[in-house]
DNA sequence: TACCTGCTATCGAAAAATTCGATGGACGCC
DNA sequence: GGCGTCCATCGAATTTTTCGATAGCAGGTA
């Protein structure tokens, strides 16, 4: 007969489940009993813990095993263990259809227009007992995963720190809309002329600057905006019948772009649009369902 | 060779924490190699986790072992798991300075006079966040401790039954009591002379006597009190300008020597001030500390 | 296609951990 | 003081886990 192991990696739950009914009976015997084993494996067990936790855990107080309240701070935690091994063991079954669960959805501008209108329909198609809540991203839609205000983040965001995984959904790139009467609607555009076109600019504020930007000024370029708009919002109306040109993506230009013209911008500035959650929601049914969902919106 | 054990409860933390290493490193041999052990045992451990949880969990996948959906789910609460382990492992830290607890001291009237006003002043400058209360042992301390009423017992009490430790703290006799211009304040009492003063006897009730009387009883005398207090609060006022005399420990009269005298007693009833207190707190931080903090200022 | 290589599953044997039944000592209860 | 209950401990038996070796499988390469 050997000492129990002393290693804590080696308690396993049938440990922590025995640990709990020496607690409730007050008795190692009793315990032995009601788990159908012999006493003295219940002391083994317990000199084990003991061993692990430094720690009587039981002492004999007047004929009945009394914890101490070490033990008890153990046993608090054991108990929660034993309930999420219940959990593990019951598959996680996510049911589209009789789910009454909300989710939030995490992204900008350009998704809401191009993304949430599809994905909501496909949500209330394939779970019409959900709600679905949209919130602004901004710059620190990661920030909001973390603080579980959003279950995902769509945007132009690569899967920055540990703690995410993201999926990429599909490449964009900026483009020029303008009116289609605009002189230039019909030719190429050049660097030169693209700079001195007269520019609408979307300033999100908070930092942010969009890709094409970034492009240009590491060309060592500038541009002089002659408008400065926080949101590409009622952009259309801006454009139409003037001499104006915005250089957005081109997926939002190509969306109003019946009586607008979509060029190609000479700093595409190519990004990619991914899908962004935190590592806490990766194993999560529903989880897994919603990003499954968004990535068959966004490939259509 | 037998087939693995395939009851849950048999999983133990060594079992979750080579899942985290497999997933992490996509290989059962890179794992085996990082936990230093035989692949072969990593096999069985997966093997055993797959009966448990009825999932492959690990899918060959061009030439790396992807984690199946059920198996990051199970994943993610491993590590919570794994997480709490560790919080349970923390040894049971105290830091006098920063502590806020309670402490609970079961005693009586002499200990409150002679003992916790410098328990309580030390506890105050090493433990300034700790409050602490006093409560009357009257003669059922062991009681308090045993239902966790009192942190420590201190008092004139032996080790009694098992399931309680003790440390003596001091010795201490009975002596008598008298205003220092009685007729036989200067003499030294002989056993008649004693047992015919105008005693004062103090009856805490509760069945509980004094050590002086169980010693003067079993010589087979017997003192006829003029008064009988419940405790000795307001003694020196009593006794002060009178002709009574009370039978107190030596420390207690001496407290409030000043105007009256402390003299031998033919029956001083030795007993000794102990520090009690349950085996359920016998390895706790903080009761060790405050046990060694009470041994201190007793010394003193 | 055939070979080579790296990986996992499985085998029998060996080692380690756990359980069993029996016993001894401590303690509460008559 | 004797009796019965309870836990710790012992050696043996049993079960679980690990080891070392090898078979089988899949991917990449010639």
């Amino acid at each position: 007969m050997a000492q129990p192991n002393a290693d804590p990696s080696s308690i396993d739950f049938a440990a922590l489940n025995l640990l709990r009914v020496v607690h409730e009976l007050g008795s190692f015997t009793a315990a032995a009993e009601k788990l159908n084993v012999n006493q003295s494996a219940v002391s083994y067990t317990i000199a084990k813990l003991r061993a692990c936790f430094h720690d009587p855990l039981f002492v004999r107080e007047g004929g009945r095993q009394v914890s101490t309240d070490r033990c008890e701070e153990i046993l608090a935690r054991s108990l929660q263990m034993l309930g999420m091994l219940d959990e593990m063991l019951q598959p996680d079954a996510f049911e589209p259809g009789s789910a009454t669960q909300n989710v939030t959805i995490a992204c900008n501008y350009y998704e809401r227009v191009l993304l949430i209108p599809a994905l909501v329909s496909a949500i209330r198609r394939e779970a019409p007992g959900m709600t679905v809540k949209v919130i602004n991203a901004l710059g620190d839609g990661h920030l909001r995963l973390l603080n579980r205000e959003a279950d995902v983040l769509i945007g132009p965001f690569a899967r920055s720190e540990s703690g995410f995984h993201s999926r990429r959904l599909y490449a964009e790139e900026y483009a020029c809309l303008m009116d289609a009467a605009h002189p230039l609607a019909d030719t190429a555009l050049d660097i030169d002329s693209y700079l001195c076109l007269n520019h609408v600019l979307i300033d999100y504020g908070g930092g942010w600057q969009s890709a094409y930007l970034r492009e240009l000024e590491a060309a060592g370029h500038r541009i002089a905006p002659v408008v400065v708009a926080p949101s590409p919002a009622g952009l259309a109306t801006l454009i139409i019948e003037s001499d104006l040109v915005a250089t957005v993506p081109r997926r939002l230009g190509e969306w109003n772009a019946d009586r607008l013209k979509v060029a190609d911008c000479p700093f595409p500035g190519r990004f990619d649009v991914s899908l962004v959650w935190a590592a806490h929601t990766n194993a999560s049914a529903m989880h897994r369902w919603l990003r499954d969902l968004i990535w068959r919106v966004a490939r259509r």
